[in-house]
RNA sequence: GCCCGGGUGGCGAAAUGGUAAACGCGGGCGACUUAAAAUCGCCUGGCUUCGGCCGUGCAGGUUCGAAUCCUGCUCCGGGCACCA
C-alpha cells in the first residue's frame, strides 16, 4: 500500500478513541503532567489554520511526555458563552444554545481530525447547566468574602451592542468587538475586587515561567505606584480639603498651583461666583467629549480657573484651585498638586496659563523644560540638600506627624466590572429585596438556568438587559415567600475561563467543583499554550480567581499556570489592489489601482495621479489569475498587477486557509508537521500551499523506508535485524539527542528537520537496521502518530506506541577516533586537518603549521598566537 | 512620546562567542520514462583576473575570532499612552 494518510488516520484515532488511550485517571506512583490549551470560543467559522498550531505543540508534548514515563493531563473544552452566538440571534431568532451546539459538533469534528490525544471524558462547556452551576457557586464565594458588590459607576455603554463593556475591551474608545463607539455613563454593576489582589498579583509573577514581556504588561497593567496622599485646605471654605496623590512629595515645595479633574466632587463647591459660568461650561463640554477625542489631542492642555484657593499646607503658601481634563477622574483622589517644574504635564499647562514654575529639584533646566529626574532638594525648607528618595521619606514622615497626609500605593488597576447586559452568559445567583439589599441563592436551587427567550434584543433606550422583559423569572419569591427579583444581567464571557482548567480535573464532579485529592495531584498547569491576545485579560482574571480559590482552601498552589508560551500567529498570502468605489456600488465605471499607483494619507489611501480617495480591495486565493512571469494579476484585468500581502487571515481578505482542505489533500500528519515547520512555534509565519508539499514528500519518504516496489503494488519490507552499521548507530544516537534536546525546548522545526536527515542518510551505504528503524519510529510519533503507529504496527508490535518509552541514547557511540580540527590564520578558514580526537595543542599547532594554504597565509611570519578550541578549530595568529 | 520584540540567501529559516546559511520551499542540471507526473542524485549568497575578495539593516567598538557582546542610528511588528 502506499501511503495513504486518510485511511490511517482515520484507523488510529478509531483505535485511539475505542481503546481510551489517552484517559486520565490519578495515580500517585507516577508524576504527573497537566499541558493545556487555552480552549476556544466555538464560532460559527470552524476552525482556521491559526487553532491547530498551539494545539499541536501542546499535543506533542503531551505525546512526549507521556513517553517520558509522565501522567499526562491533555484536557480540551469550550468557552460557549459569547456575544456572536447572540448577535446571531437576534438577527435570526435561532437560539444561541442552537448555534453553539451546532458550532461545538463542527469544532469538534475539526480538532478530531488532526489525531490530538486529548483525554475527551473530560470535555466540558461553559454553557452546561452541569458547569455554570459551580461558575454560579464561585460567584457566590466571591460574595461572602465581600469581593463582589454592586456599585453606581460610570461605565463603557456601548449602543451597537446594548451592553457595558470592562475597561479591557474599549480600546481608543472603541468596542474590542465590532469596533464601535463607546460612551461614558453612570449605571449601577456588578463589580469585583481584583484591586485587592493586586500586590499579590504583581508579587507572585516572579516565580513564573512566562514570557518577560507578558510579566511586564500585567505589572504595567496593574500599574503600582508608591507615594503620598497630601490633604490641601481650600481657603474661605471652613472644613474643605482637597487630597491629592503624589508620587513626588519631595517636590511640594515646588506645587504652585491646584487642578482638579472635571468630574471631581467638589468643583461645584469651591468655584467662585463669577467662575462659576465658565467652569460650568467647561464641565459639561469635558463630560460630553468622549474619552476618545479627549485623548486624541492629549498634547493640547486646556483648563479653567475655579477662582478659588488652597494652601499649600508646608509652606502656607496660597495657590489656584484649576479644572482640566488632563487629570483623570477615576485615578488616584482624581485632583492633583501641581509641580510645573518637575513634570512634563504640569510645566506645559503651566506655560500655556502663565502660572509660576519653580525648581525645587537640581539637576536640569526647569526654564526650558520640566525636570522629572531625581537630585538635591532645593528652596524646600527641612528637605534641601537630601536625594529625592531621602526628601520622599523625610516628607511622608512630616506629613504623618503634622497630620497632613501620608504614605500610600495607588494603582492603575480598577475593579473588575462584571456585569452585562446580555442573554446569552451566566445569570448572577442573587435576589434582590424591597429594601433594595441583597440575598444569594441558596447553594442547593444552583444552577439558576436561563429562561426561553424568543426576543433577544438588547433593550437599549433604558440600558437594560434582555431577561428585564421576561417578567415571570424576573418576579420571584424567597423561602420566606416575600417578593423578591432576580438580577437581569449575567455575567461577562472570562467568568467560564477563570476556572476551566480546575474543572477539567474532576469534570463529573456534582458534589463540588472539583475533588481537593484531583487538584492536589493535578495542579498546577505545567504548560499552558495560547495567543499573546489574552496577556492581561484572560490571564489576570483567571490569576485573580485562582488566588481568591487559594484564601479559601480549595487550591494548594498560589498561582495556576507554571509555565506559559505565546504562539505566533499563522499569517495568509492576500492579493490587493485599490479602486475609487467608495461607496461599494459596483458600478461600470470603476477605476482599479495597481498599489504602486497609491499613497497612504492620515485619511486612507489615494491616487497618485489626482489625490483621489480609493478603497482596498482583495482577491481570493483561488480566484487570483497570473502573468507569463509568474506575477499575479487581477482575473478579469490582465494588465492590473496585484500586490503580495502578508497579514492575518480574514474573510474579507480571501486569505483564509481552512483545515479541513489541507487534511484531505495531504492528511492530519502533514499539517502537524508543516505547521511545526514554518519556524519557532512563538513567532508569526505565513502560511505556504507549496511549503507543506515538502513535509509530505518527508512522510512519504519515511513511508518508502519500510516498503518495496512502486506506488500500486508496494508492500512491507521488514528492517535488518540488529544494529547496523558504526555510522548508522552514530546517526541513530546523534538523531535521538538531537529530537530529544529540542523537544524539550519546544523547538520544533529543528526536530523534524533532524528527523529529515536521518530519514535521508539512514540507508546511504547499508539497509535499514531494526534498532534505527524503531528508534525513528518513536521519535517521529510525537509529531505524526499516526504514521508512526502504522509503522509500529508493521513492525510487529501488538499495542498502541503512546506509552513506549523514549529512546535512550548510547553517547559512548559519538566518540570518534579522529576529528577534523578547522585551521584558521588571524581568525579565517585556511584549511582542515584530521587529527586524534584528544590531540595536544602542540601536536594540533604542528600539524596546522603544515598545511600549504597556512604557511601561504602566513607568508614566512612567526606565529604569535596560537587558540586551539577543543574539537573544533586552532587559530593561529600572526 | 514611552516600553518590549525583531531585521540573516529569491522565500520559511538554522547557527546565541568558534567553518554563516543545517532543514525545507522555489530554481537549475541529470537519471528513470515513448512522454509527463511522481521519485532519486547533484548544484543553487554576491563578485572574481579562479589566487581569492565581499557578505547576517547601517556606522563604530570589544575580541585571536562577532549574526551572536557593547554604543549610536535606522526600519518593521507588538504593547502602553495626560496614571500625577
Amino acid at each position: 500500500m502506499a501511503y495513504d494518510p486518510t485511511r490511517l488516520e482515520e484507523k488510529w484515532q478509531r483505535y485511539w478513541e475505542q481503546n481510551a488511550t489517552f484517559r486520565a485517571e490519578i495515580d500517585p506512583a507516577r508524576p504527573k503532567y497537566y499541558v493545556l490549551d487555552m480552549f476556544p470560543y466555538p464560532s460559527g467559522d470552524g476552525l482556521h489554520v491559526g487553532h491547530p498550531e498551539g494545539y499541536t505543540a501542546t499535543d506533542i508534548i503531551a505525546r512526549y511526555k507521556r513517553m517520558r514515563g509522565f501522567n499526562v493531563l491533555h484536557p480540551m473544552g469550550w468557552d460557549a458563552f459569547g456575544l456572536p452566538a447572540e448577535q446571531y440571534a437576534i438577527k435570526t431568532g435561532t437560539h444561541p444554545r442552537v448555534t453553539t451546539e451546532r458550532n461545538i459538533e463542527n469544532f469538534r469534528r475539526q480538532i478530531k481530525s488532526l489525531g490530538f490525544s486529548y483525554d475527551w471524558s473530560r470535555e466540558i462547556d461553559t454553557t452546561d447547566a452541569r458547569y455554570v452551576r459551580w461558575t454560579q457557586w464561585i460567584f457566590r464565594k466571591l460574595f461572602e468574602r465581600g469581593l463582589a458588590y454592586e456599585a453606581e459607576v460610570p461605565v463603557n455603554w456601548c449602543p451597537e451592542l446594548g451592553t457595558v463593556l470592562a475597561n479591557e475591551e474599549v480600546i481608543d474608545g472603541k468596542s474590542e468587538v465590532g469596533g464601535h463607539p463607546v460612551v461614558r455613563l453612570p449605571l449601577k454593576q456588578w463589580m469585583l475586587r481584583i484591586t485587592q489582589y493586586a500586590d499579590r498579583l504583581i508579587e507572585d509573577l516572579d516565580d513564573l515561567d512566562w514570557p518577560e514581556p507578558i510579566k511586564k504588561m500585567q505589572r504595567d497593567w496593574i500599574g503600582r505606584s508608591e507615594g503620598a496622599h497630601v490633604r490641601f485646605p481650600v481657603l474661605g471654605h471652613e472644613g474643605i480639603e482637597i487630597e491629592v496623590f503624589t508620587t513626588r512629595p519631595d517636590t511640594l515645595f515646588g506645587a504652585t498651583y491646584m487642578v482638579l479633574a472635571p468630574e471631581h466632587g467638589l468643583v461645584e463647591a469651591i468655584t467662585a461666583s463669577d467662575q462659576q459660568t465658565e467652569v460650568k461650561a467647561y464641565v459639561d463640554r469635558a463630560a460630553r467629549r468622549s474619552e476618545r477625542a479627549r485623548m486624541s489631542n492629549s498634547g493640547e492642555k486646556t483648563g479653567v480657573a475655579t477662582g478659588a484657593f488652597a494652601r499649600n499646607p508646608t509652606n502656607g503658601e496660597e495657590i489656584p484651585i484649576w479644572v482640566a481634563d488632563y487629570v483623570l477622574a477615576g485615578y488616584g483622589t482624581g485632583a492633583i498638586m501641581a509641580v510645573p517644574g518637575h513634570d512634563q504635564r504640569d510645566w506645559e499647562f503651566a506655560q500655556k496659563f502663565g502660572l509660576p514654575i519653580r525648581e525645587v529639584v537640581e539637576g536640569g533646566n526647569v526654564e526650558e523644560a520640566a525636570w522629572t529626574g531625581s537630585g538635591c532638594a532645593t528652596a524646600s525648607d527641612f528637605l534641601d540638600g537630601l536625594e529625592t528618595d531621602a526628601a520622599k521619606s523625610k516628607m511622608i514622615e512630616w506629613l504623618e506627624s503634622e497630620n497632613r497626609g501620608a504614605g500610600t500605593v495607588t494603582y492603575k488597576l480598577r475593579d473588575w466590572l462584571f456585569s452585562r447586559q446580555r442573554y446569552w452568559g451566566e445569570p448572577f445567583p442573587v435576589v434582590h429585596h424591597e429594601d433594595g439589599s441583597i440575598a444569594l441563592v441558596p447553594e442547593s436551587d444552583l444552577p439558576l438556568v436561563l429562561p426561553e427567550l424568543d426576543d433577544f434584543k438588547p433593550s437599549g433606550e433604558n440600558f437594560e438587559a434582555p431577561l428585564t422583559r421576561v417578567k415571570d423569572w424576573i418576579e420571584t419569591t424567597d423561602a420566606e415567600g416575600r417578593r423578591v427579583l432576580r438580577d437581569p444581567n449575567t455575567m461577562p464571557q472570562w467568568a467560564g475561563s477563570c476556572w476551566y482548567f480546575l474543572r477539567f480535573l474532576d469534570p463529573m464532579n456534582d458534589e463540588m467543583p472539583w475533588s481537593t485529592e484531583a487538584e492536589n495531584y493535578w495542579m498546577p498547569v505545567d504548560l499552558y499554550v495560547g495567543g499573546a491576545e489574552h496577556a492581561v485579560l484572560h490571564l489576570l482574571y483567571a490569576r485573580f480567581w485562582h488566588k481568591v480559590f487559594f484564601d479559601l482552601g480549595l487550591v494548594h498552589t498560589r498561582e495556576p499556570f507554571q509555565k506559559l508560551v505565546n504562539q505566533g500567529m499563522i499569517l495568509g498570502e492576500s492579493f490587493r489592489y485599490y479602486d475609487d468605489d467608495l461607496a461599494d456600488e459596483g458600478k461600470d465605471s470603476v477605476t482599479r489601482y495597481r498599489s504602486k499607483d497609491i499613497r497612504e494619507t492620515d485619511e486612507g489611501p489615494v491616487a497618485k495621479e489626482d489625490g483621489r480617495a480609493l478603497k482596498a480591495r482583495w482577491i481570493q486565493l483561488g480566484e487570483v489569475a497570473y502573468d507569463d512571469e509568474g506575477a499575479p494579476i487581477h482575473p478579469q484585468d490582465a494588465e492590473l498587477e496585484l500586490e503580495r500581502v502578508v497579514e492575518k487571515m480574514s474573510k474579507s481578505k480571501g486569505n483564509v486557509i481552512n483545515p479541513d482542505d489541507v487534511i484531505r489533500k495531504h492528511g492530519a500528519d502533514s499539517m502537524r508537521l508543516y505547521e511545526m515547520f514554518i519556524g519557532p512555534l512563538e513567532k508569526a509565519a505565513p502560511w505556504s500551499t507549496d511549503g507543506i508539499q515538502g513535509i509530505y514528500r518527508f512522510l512519504q519518504r519515511a513511508w518508502r523506508l519500510f516498503h518495496v516496489g512502486d506506488d500500486e503494488q508496494e508492500t512491507f519490507q521488514a528492517p535488518v535485524a540488529g544494529l547496523g552499521t558504526d555510522d548508522q548507530r552514530r546517526l541513530t544516537t546523534q538523531t535521538i539527542l538531537g529530537v530529544t534536546e529540542d523537544l524539550e525546548a519546544m523547538r520544533f522545526n529543528t526536530a523534524i528537520s533532524k528527523l529529515m536527515v536521518f530519514s535521508r542518510d539512514i540507508t546511504k551505504d547499508a539497509p535499514l537496521p531494526r534498532e534505527s528503524a524503531e528508534i525513528f519510529t518513536l521519535l517521529l510519533a510525537p509529531m505524526a502518530p499516526h504514521l508512526s503507529e502504522e509503522i509500529w504496527l508493521l513492525l510487529g508490535h501488538e499495542d498502541t506506541l503512546a506509552h513506549e518509552p523514549w529512546p535512550k541514547a548510547d553517547e559512548s557511540l559519538l566518540v570518534e577516533e579522529t576529528i577534523t580540527l578547522i585551521v584558521q590564520v588571524n581568525g579565517k578558514k585556511r584549511g582542515e586537518i584530521e587529527v586524534p580526537s584528544d590531540v595536544s595543542k602542540k601536536d594540533a599547532e604542528q600539524k596546522a603549521l603544515t598545511v600549504e594554504n597556512v604557511l601561504k597565509t602566513l607568508d614566512g611570519r612567526q606565529p604569535k598566537k596560537i587558540i586551539l578550541v577543543a574539537g573544533r578549530l586552532i587559530n593561529i595568529v600572526g
